[in-house]
DNA sequence: AAATGTCGCAACCGCCCCTGG
DNA sequence: CCCAGGGGCGGTTGCGACATT
C-alpha cells in the first residue's frame, strides 16, 4: 500500500519562487495564519506543493528571519551545539533565534566544516584529526548523572523543571579542544512551575511561556525582554531565555539526542 | 573576453514520527 | 492496536554567482 503522493506533482510549480509567488503566500499566511500545508496552496492560488509552502515561509518569508552574516559567537555556538547533538540542524536552529535549520546546514557544509578541517578537528566526530580513534567515550555523549555537574546553582533553585547540564570535563582531548566532550545531564520535567530553567556550564536561564512555545525574542517575550536580539546562553551563560535542547514543548525528546 | 572550475544557497526528495480516526 | 494522513527533518541536488585560467 502507497503512501499518497503530498501534492499533485503534474500540476504543481517547481524550482526558484517567483515574487508574485512569494507575495501571494505572505499575504495569505498573514490572513490565515500557518495552517494545513496540504490545503494551503490551493487556497492560496498557488500551484505549489505544501511542503515547497512550508519550506519557502520557513527558509526566506519569515519575518522573523535574522538574515546576513554568522557572527563569530554563532559560530561558535553551532559548533558546540552540533557537537553535543549531531545533525540535528533543527534543534540547533532552535537555539539561534532568526537561524533556520536549513540556514545552519548550509552554512556548516560550507563554512564551518572547513573552519573545523583548518583548526585540526574533524567535523563528524569533533576530535583532533590526528587523535586515533580509540576513545569512544570521547565521541559520545554522556548521560551519566553526575552529582558534581549540578553545580552550585542548582542548589539554589530548587523548582527546575527541566535541567540540562552542560558540563565541561578535563581529559586529553579537551585539553586540546576545550569546548568539546561537553556532559549533558538532563532530569525530567514537573509541572508544578511555570517556567523553564536550564542550565548551562556557565549560567542559569529562566525560560517565560512565550519562549517555551519557540517565541523567543518576540514582543511577548518577557524573558528575552523582547529586544530581538535572543540569547546566545551556552557558553556566555546569559540570562537570555535561550530555549536550549528543544525545549519548545516543555518535554524532552531524549531521542532528539541521540549522535548519528 | 571567453571558458572553465568552484562555491554557496535555495529547493526538492524521501523517510520518519506523530496524531486522530 | 492498526492505519492513513500530515507535518517535520536531514540529505542531496541543481543552478546561479563568483573566481580563476
Amino acid at each position: 500500500m502507497g503512501r499518497s503522493p503530498c501534492c499533485e506533482k503534474a500540476h504543481t510549480n517547481k524550482g526558484a519562487w517567483t515574487k508574485e509567488e512569494d507575495d501571494r503566500l505572505i499575504s495569505y499566511i498573514r490572513a490565515h495564519g500557518e495552517g494545513c500545508w496540504r490545503s494551503l496552496p490551493k487556497a492560496a492560488g498557488l500551484l505549489r506543493c505544501g511542503k515547497s509552502c512550508r519550506l519557502r515561509w520557513i527558509n526566506y518569508l519569515r519575518p522573523d528571519l535574522k538574515r546576513g552574516n554568522f557572527t563569530e559567537e554563532e559560530d561558535e555556538l553551532i559548533i558546540k551545539l552540533h557537537s553535543l547533538l549531531g545533525n540535528k540542524w533543527s534543534l540547533i536552529a532552535g537555539r539561534l533565534p532568526g537561524r533556520t535549520d536549513n540556514e545552519i546546514k548550509n552554512y556548516w557544509n560550507t563554512h564551518i566544516r572547513r573552519k573545523l578541517i583548518n583548526r585540526g578537528i574533524d567535523p563528524a566526530t569533533h576530535r583532533p584529526i590526528n587523535e586515533p580513534s580509540t576513545s569512544e567515550a570521547a565521541a559520545t555523549i554522556s548521560f551519566a548523572s553526575s552529582i558534581a555537574a549540578a553545580s552550585k546553582e542548582e542548589k539554589n533553585n530548587n523548582n527546575n523543571n527541566a535541567v540540562f547540564v552542560v558540563k565541561e570535563e578535563k581529559n586529553p582531548i579537551q585539553e586540546k579542544c576545550p569546548d568539546l566532550n561537553l556532559e549533558l545531564r538532563i532530569s525530567p520535567p514537573s509541572t508544578s512551575s511555570s517556567s523553564e530553567t536550564l542550565k548551562t556550564g556557565g549560567g542559569m536561564m529562566s525560560l517565560c511561556f512565550t519562549c517555551r512555545l519557540g517565541l523567543q525574542s518576540s514582543k511577548e517575550c518577557s524573558c528575552c525582554g523582547g529586544t530581538g536580539s535572543g540569547g546566545i546562553g551556552i557558553s556566555t551563560g546569559s540570562k537570555s531565555g535561550y530555549d536550549f535542547l528543544g525545549l519548545k514543548t516543555g518535554v524532552l525528546d531524549y531521542r532528539s539526542l541521540e549522535m548519528k
